[in-house]
RNA sequence: GGAGAGGUGGCCGAGUGGUCGAAGGCGCAGCACUGGAAAUGCUGUAUAGGGGCAACUCUAUCGAGGGUUCGAAUCCCUCCCUCUCCGCCA
């Protein structure tokens, strides 16, 4: 969310700035209400300090010796059934602004970091860097394939169990899943991350917080009865998990990794990606998060990304880095990389982590700040897939194809899943 | 699901109509004492939004919303949540 602040008494500059975003935006109303807001409250906190004013009069008489039915106290009263039927009146008109101006800033996006390259659309995007060495051979096959062929999934059968677009994965197949979650949590554990493993349904207000709701709830699915939806990333907990509360500026940065499955509708991508591992409604994904102080978000961003990277060249699959333009930023981000790996069999770089600095967006949906001596101020969050359980597995499998059929697994897996190769089930 | 108890500041906990943003304690910070520390003493210590260069000041907030009243943490109503016991259950 944007400070009303900001939109009150400098609608040009936010105009400016999600422009950068190729949004075409007219402030004016917001900009009208968030100001009749602001002054409607004064007067009403001028009309409640006089009710109290009369309320403790009343109180004074009384209690050094006015008869509580006696004239003096009688007309004190009137006067404050006068005021109190004037507040009632600005207080409901004062509240339903309130609540409109909430409501359309919960709508805008976040505004872009000065970082942020200016674009359109993806084509807009910078690569930053490789790393690894691309397989480019003929004849290499796609996961779906591999995964097919030595028995580590079946689509059909989820099909039966939920409906398309959700995969289950046998024997190898969900072995490795477990051991690219253990071993990526591991891995950001020993720099420091703590791990956590939260609810995966979540409330209204946590969707909101993260910038989830308003706007993309046909991005969510929802349960029927409770006030609770399946959490679309780890994201969404994380940020929650620190909501309305004011951390002392010692604690900073607060890092976290957690695991958890993530579920998301895909609504509008009807027909992409339907094979194999790349796009499911459920999927898995170890996240990275830092609750940060403002000063060192832009360091931490770049941290952030560089752990989300370790991962990769961990398990020697090779990638790019992406800087997203303006134009292409998701709602809640200021600026974020992209890492996109390697898929050896489809030949082409896919998303597998999406790292961010959100600024204080997040911060002041959720109310999350730091006490830095007198007073209080938002913190800024980041997040990053660290990664995706997923498309990393399909990764590894294009990767590492041998001409026998098997798949050669980076030496980094070889404890967690327990041998060093993907073979035919017997 | 059934029965009961309860939601007050960073924490514990008092407060059943009047000047209460809220006693006391703990914690924390500063100062004093000390060679240094402990102990002790003093002072300070919520959040949000206004106004003011500032000192400071106004408003709101005692789970949420509504009501009674000149005045509500305190009385009434509705809702939410937490805890305990029973049932069920991994």
């Amino acid at each position: 969310m944007l400070d009303q602040r900001l939109v009150r008494q400098n609608p040009e500059l936010v105009v400016e700035q999600l422009g950068r975003r190729g949004l075409k935006l007219d402030l004016t109303g917001l900009q009208l209400i968030a100001q009749q807001q602001r002054d409607l409250e004064e007067q009403l906190s001028n009309l409640q300090a006089e009710g109290n004013r009369v309320g403790k009069e009343v109180g004074q008489r009384i209690s050094t010796g006015a008869s509580p039915a006696g004239p003096e106290v009688k007309e004190l009263r009137e006067l404050g059934n006068r005021l109190k039927q004037q507040v009632a009146v600005l207080d409901e008109e004062e509240k339903s602004l309130s609540a409109r101006l909430r409501e359309q800033l919960l709508g805008l996006p976040n505004l872009p970091s000065a970082l942020s390259p200016e674009g359109v659309s993806e084509a807009d995007n910078i690569e930053v860097k490789r790393w690894g060495e691309p397989r480019i051979e003929m004849g290499l096959q796609e996961h779906g394939a591999i995964a097919e062929r030595l028995g580590l999934l079946d689509t059909e059968r989820s099909v039966r169990i939920a409906q398309s677009r959700f995969v289950t994965l046998l024997g190898q197949g969900a072995r490795l899943e477990r051991a690219l979650i253990s071993f990526m949590i591991d891995l950001h554990a020993r720099k420091g991350y703590r791990e956590v493993l939260p609810p995966i349904l979540v409330n209204t207000a946590s969707l909101t917080g993260s910038g989830q709701l308003p706007k993309f709830a046909e991005e969510s699915f929802r349960c029927a009865d409770d006030d609770l939806w399946l959490t679309p990333t780890a994201e969404v907990p994380l940020t929650a998990l620190h909501r309305d509360e004011v951390i002392p500026a010692e604690q900073l940065p607060l890092r976290y990794v957690a695991f958890t499955p993530c579920f998301r509708r895909e609504a509008g991508s009807y027909g992409r990606d339907t094979k194999g591992l790349i796009r499911l409604h459920q999927f898995h994904k170890v996240e990275l998060y830092w609750f940060c102080h403002p000063q060192h978000s832009d360091a931490a961003h770049e941290q952030l990304t560089r752990d989300a990277e370790s991962v990769l060249e961990a398990l020697e699959l090779p990638y790019r880095r992406i800087e997203l333009c303006t134009g292409d930023l998701g709602f809640s981000a200021a600026r974020t990389f992209d890492l996109e790996v390697w898929l050896a069999g489809a030949g082409t770089y896919r998303e597998i982590s999406s790292c961010s600095t959100c600024a204080e967006f997040q911060a002041r949906r959720s109310a999350i700040r730091f006490k830095e001596g007198k007073g209080t101020q938002l913190l800024h969050t980041l997040n990053g897939s660290g990664l995706a359980i997923g498309r990393t597995m399909a990764a590894l499998l294009e990767h590492g194809q041998q001409a026998d059929g098997s798949v050669a697994l980076p030496a980094a897996l070889w404890s967690y899943f327990g041998a060093e190769r993907l073979t035919a089930e017997a």
